[in-house]
DNA sequence: TCCTCGTAAGATAGCGCTGTCTTATCGAAG
DNA sequence: CTTCGATAAGACAGCGCTATCTTACGAGGA
């Protein structure tokens, strides 16, 4: 009498499957994995063994085996942010019934700190990583190739060969906002902005440079690095008003900031958008509601993360992708504060 | 010539650590995990050739070894919120230095849906599982029974045995503002809360329970079972108004309601607190902000996601644990909604 | 001096899968 | 009728680590 399998787990294996189903492991991990060279009829035989028994697969098992796991590695610069919870969560409900594991990474608007992730979950031997933008460090870049990890880029586009990217231009959509301030008469126009990452800043430029074209003032503006709060929206926005007076229209970088600023004003008793206009950016829930209601742009983070995670799937199948580029677009929700 | 390693990783292995410093494999495994009956001279060699190389342990392999993960699973029943981010940071801020993964599941208030996820985390083998509150379904507990993981509660407070608990009392807390607000001379209390959860029901006890005791009616609430949004704050607000024009006070189950009955007060030129006196829950950075700023109870979220990830790691170290609950209180921040 | 016992190091044997090579089977071509 | 190639199934080995058992060794007691 052997103390058989005391380091077994208990749960049924691949083994006991194939064993029910009269084949050999192999055929049984192949038929479970949808490999296409396996006889219909063997693979419902080991189906119905394997629901029979309840197997579920080891995973550690597997990546040891495969030296690739099932986990697919998502790093976000935030997570303090309706934003990225939103793709997130599109993105598990993409990933996570296809039996992949989803791991988070917020590295804090840290390249640095990126760097420092993206080391650490390569251990995992993860079979793909979903990043945020493009702007990280040469050792980021590096790392990621050398390990040979599919990658899709999210939230930004770019026209770059053989770079992935599911979003939409941040450039266009400050554009956008730019002209609609114009068109609502406004002339001395600022942006406002605080945690400055890539996507940040080229918002900022598409604004600016709608205004340029239109011929009018696009040097306002108020940049802080800070971490963005609706505090701080309260104080940039008193700030910006104490040295030039004369503004009529904001462009916040994000809702957060243009909130603090629709209160500030109102403590003020400034009138918005009779005054002075404001505009957002996000759509966040709060700004269908906020008084005044605030104009914003809608950005797609819930497609972005389905499409981020459908193009990753794709990849990992060795689909043959032919557009490495999706915009999603966006659009401007015009309300009361502009 | 073999073709050595055609299916490794190609990292440094422990086999190649060992054999650099000169000690057998199962030495530098034991070395490298501080189990603590190897020379200290021998555990300095190993750290050394294991620097020297590079090496990374191979989770997986581990994991299969070992029949237990670096996995911690945490379960919150949303991510749309600040509450549960914030805890979510404390606990990767403790872990993750320490080599451990936090995988996220969200089960979107649904017990069913927790259990799924119970059911499909069981199968990476975590070493341990932070959840949140006790009410899951008895298929949840047993599983979780079954397969003997480190449990560690979070948000809510029990005396029963054997059960591990980081949280503080929805029920003081309820009580807490029910005396705020009675003590501000208000006497037509109402509870309105959205997005019925174990909690939000014992906090509505709890409040109740101390109007009650003061002798004040504590009949009045609107109680609903849809997801909480500023939006259904503002549409509640005005149903209850409608039905109950007398209310001179309210206790939103959470500060998201409260925001959009502030707007939605604003916005029919109701006083706050003038004519009624608004108290949210768990204070969310808004609601320092919001005109007029929002009383509201101070959680400690951060705290809790900190202590229970500590608690986590003693479990794994198998130390013993005195005090298998911590209560960490929570504080009134009164403003000017009330 | 011999023997026991406690402790540290090593040898061994898997954990549960999948990559790769090998073998069986069958139909088509010569 | 034989040969060949394509295809499906299986045998085998091993991914990189750790649990467990075994051995070596020195201290202490009889």
């Amino acid at each position: 009498m052997r103390k058989e399998a005391s380091r077994a787990t208990g749960r049924p294996t691949l083994a006991e499957v194939a064993r029910l189903a009269g084949v050999s492991q192999i055929t049984a991990s192949r038929a479970l994995r949808d490999v296409p060279t396996v006889d219909p009829v063997l693979v419902s035989k080991v189906r119905e063994a394997s629901k029979a028994l309840g197997y579920v697969p080891n995973p550690a098992a597997r990546t040891l085996a495969s030296a690739r796991s099932q986990s697919v590695v998502v790093l976000v610069p935030a997570l303090s942010n309706h934003l990225f919870i939103e793709t997130l969560e599109a993105i598990h409900n993409v990933l996570r019934p296809r039996g992949y594991d989803v791991l988070i990474g917020n590295f804090h608007y840290s390249r640095k700190e990126e760097e420092e992730l993206i080391r650490n979950y390569l251990a995992i031997q993860p079979c793909g990583i979903l990043l945020t933008g493009f702007d990280r460090t040469e050792a980021s870049r590096r790392l990621l190739e050398a390990n040979k990890v599919p990658c899709v880029h999210m939230m930004e586009l770019t026209k770059a060969e053989d770079i992935f990217s599911v979003g939409f231009s941040q450039e266009d959509a400050g554009a956008v906002i730019a002209r609609h301030l114009l068109a609502r008469g406004k002339r001395r126009l600022a942006y406002v902005a605080a945690q400055l990452d890539a996507r940040v800043i080229r918002r900022g430029e598409g604004f600016k440079r709608a205004l340029a074209e239109a011929g009018v003032d696009a040097s306002l503006e108020l940049v802080v690095p800070d971490p963005s709060s609706v505090g701080l929206g309260g104080e940039l926005f008193d700030r910006l008003l104490r040295q030039h007076p004369e503004v009529d229209g904001i462009f916040f970088c994000n809702d957060d900031l243009a909130h603090g600023a629709i209160f500030e004003a109102q403590r003020q008793g400034i009138s918005v958008p009779g005054r002075i206009a404001f505009v957002g950016f996000n759509d966040l829930p709060m700004s269908a509601h906020i008084v005044p209601r605030l104009t914003s742009i809608r950005t797609p983070r819930e497609d972005v993360g389905k499409h981020a995670a459908h193009l990753m799937l794709a990849l990992l199948a060795g689909a043959e992708v032919r557009d490495r580029t999706i915009d999603l677009g966006f659009e401007l929700v015009v309300r009361e504060s502009s």
